[in-house]
DNA sequence: CAGATTCATCACAAAATCATCACAAAATAG
DNA sequence: CTATTTTGTGATGATTTTGTGATGAATCTG
């Protein structure tokens, strides 16, 4: 349910896998690494949105990590480091760095600032378009209200979301899967007719202009104004 | 093209330094102070438009800078801290204070949270209504009071700033995340739902017009008149 | 310091949404 | 025209999200 990614950067197995438990018991899915390079490398592949990092590693230390990481990301960074361990740094001003963990720490703590920092870096986003036209609806995703002739309609998340990605991308047609994957994300399991249900519903929530939800035939659907 | 000044006040050279890089990137113009008393000084000759002031520093801190300066100006004042350093007062109510930051920080936030300072000052010298109204509500800011139906309604500290940032931002949806860093502030760490008691009790206290507060279903709360 | 108020959190109830199924309707192929 | 495949749609139970009362901690007040 939770997409959220987090990367735990710690040299001690046994410190990852306490993290780790905690995270996933959250919701959280979790990626790790036993030391800078490696850090380095799954950071490449799996674009975490979030990295937990050591500071006291062996090789590459974390302050080398985070730097190196920061030439080319500004993904969320939560430095973990044992109490008294650089106290200076800790409580200066290191840049790029969104939060500390002082060892030992509560996983309650732990799971808070995690959650803070992914509100805070979320709210920094930039959101796209200020509004998408088209024919009688204009959708404003900032407010995330959508407009039929003038008027509030009302969808629910899902609905909202496949409506998105098909105005977006009018007049072209998206077979069932591509859909699942683009609206349901990857690793929705399960029946490729559960769209239908969906296109239904929006076509009812667009009631005259049902038509610019469009089946073609033996292929998928299509979002297109007018004809 | 921006003309927006800001004055760093910080007894470290090379907080002043980071912070002043990121600020000229973004395009605003910068002036430095490394103590209270050149800090007062650089107020006075140079006007800028926000001020950055750190809490910590040798002969003149931070909180008596801020009272100095509120004497003859508004300006708007964020400031700048260490985590856990007077935690109390940071939480507590500090008149004036327009926003603080802990360190540490990202430069990504630190730049969000100017703006948005500069866009709230901005806003209130343009507006600077005395009532704000919205439907059969009505919040006076400077005294703090509501009135609903014209009979005043008391609100809690924080139903009161809860409805007033939703009543300022009026049809539009915002997450509970996003309520919790405009209401609560970007250092609170706890659970989302608090956001829902709080909304209940507004509603409650909304009587016959608690639908004035709507559920998005799946994405947060927004307020809007009618219907 | 006692009593009141406010606040955050929890647990459970209520509501809305979602995925799936079964069958009807429509389109296509032969 | 008939069989087959594909799509439309109503119903349903499961899941997710939200509403709300209770509770104890923290804060304010007098």
């Amino acid at each position: 349910m939770n997409n959220t990614k987090i990367l735990i950067v710690d040299d001690e197995a046994k410190i990852r896998n306490v993290i780790k438990i905690y995270l996933e018991k959250e919701g959280f899915s979790t990626e790790e690494a036993c030391d800078g390079e490696e850090a380095l490398k799954k950071f490449n592949v799996s674009k975490p949105s979030l990295i937990i990092l050591d500071v006291m590693m062996p090789k590459i230390d974390g302050w080398t990590v985070l730097r190196k990481i920061r030439e080319e990301s500004s993904v969320p960074i939560i430095m973990l480091s044992a109490r008294g361990e650089e106290y200076d740094k800790l409580f200066g001003f290191e840049l790029g760095v969104d939060d500390y963990i002082t060892k030992p720490f509560s996983p309650k703590e732990m799971i808070a600032r995690i959650k803070a920092v992914i509100r805070r870096s979320s709210c920094f986003e930039n959101v796209s378009t200020d509004v998408l036209k088209a024919g009688a609806l204009s959708l404003m995703p900032k407010s995330r209200q959508v407009f039929l002739d003038n008027e509030e309609i009302n969808l629910t998340p899902k609905e909202y979301e496949l409506l998105c990605f098909l105005v977006k991308n009018q007049n072209t047609v998206f077979s069932r899967e591509q859909l699942l994957n683009n609206v349901w994300g990857y690793n929705f399991l399960g029946d490729a007719r559960t769209v239908d249900t969906h296109i239904k519903q929006l076509r009812e929530k667009l009631r005259k202009h049902k038509k610019y939800i469009q089946t073609v035939w033996g292929t998928g659907y299509k979002f297109k104004v007018e004809k």
